[in-house]
DNA sequence: CGGGATCCATGTGGATACTG
DNA sequence: CAGTATCCACATGGATCCCG
């Protein structure tokens, strides 16, 4: 069975490297390290929520994946930093656009969720029936 | 703290929409919608893996957000069809690249993992030393 | 066919403490 | 500072049964 080697069969190495990419953190933190290199306590500081173990975690993949290099310089105390490879900084400008996306379709992704929860959160404007044919 | 609205903040709705889009079946679902509507049950055996109560879930998720409109036909037995709105198609096509990067880079992903790993999962070419230079 | 409801295994992540 | 290790609570998801 499933001779075919499409992106839905779970076999494909695929999947598996769009599951790490779909990760909550992956897309913020390669956000960040598009801009420059970070330390980890900096990062950790940098995107609320996440915890130092998770971020732990998500680096070594990271870096297990070769998207991100780690640097440790014996200052006192020692420094770590993270920087991207050329596969990540390819990986971070595929990713971005997401981010944009998500930035400007916001709002609408906002009032189709009040609109079926059936409750008005943003300003009512046209309201029930008139959103019905915005998504018809 | 915390005024600034950036992305990396908890409270900033961008990230509740990233937290969505980078689902580990968002991005396969929405795929296979922007070819063509789909019904339940070819959904559920396209996507291998995908258990009949999380694609229920990711499917209601995906109504509510906007992306997906649910078609419900009085046959018997029922037939119930889902398809993208505009701003699914949208999102979609947003996310489309990130597939295609998956397809054209998995072979690097896999030589990095089997370089992190220490063994030579892949034909094992310059090897050890060869592969420290290309992450360097 | 297209789900909802329930029960339950387990993995994931938070909190805390400790190390180099 | 930059983690690792341990413990534990909670959520997620699979399996199963049932209904329109």
């Amino acid at each position: 069975m499933d001779q075919q080697p499409n992106t839905y069969a779970a076999n494909c190495p695929t999947r598996q490297i769009l599951d790490r990419i779909a990760d909550k953190w992956t897309v913020l933190i390669l956000g960040l390290l598009s801009e420059r290199p970070w330390r980890f306590n900096a990062l950790r500081r940098e995107v609320q929520g996440l915890s130092q173990k998770v971020l732990s975690q998500t680096l070594k993949s990271l870096e297990r994946d070769g998207f991100v290099t780690r640097s440790a310089f014996p200052t006192v105390p020692v420094t770590v930093e993270y920087a991207l490879t050329p596969l990540g900084r390819s990986l971070a400008a595929t990713l971005s656009p997401l981010t944009h996306w998500a930035e400007t379709h916001m709002e609408a992704v906002e009032a189709a969720r009040a609109q079926f929860d059936g409750r008005a959160a943003t300003p009512p404007r046209v309201a029930a029936d008139g959103a019905r044919a915005f998504l018809a």
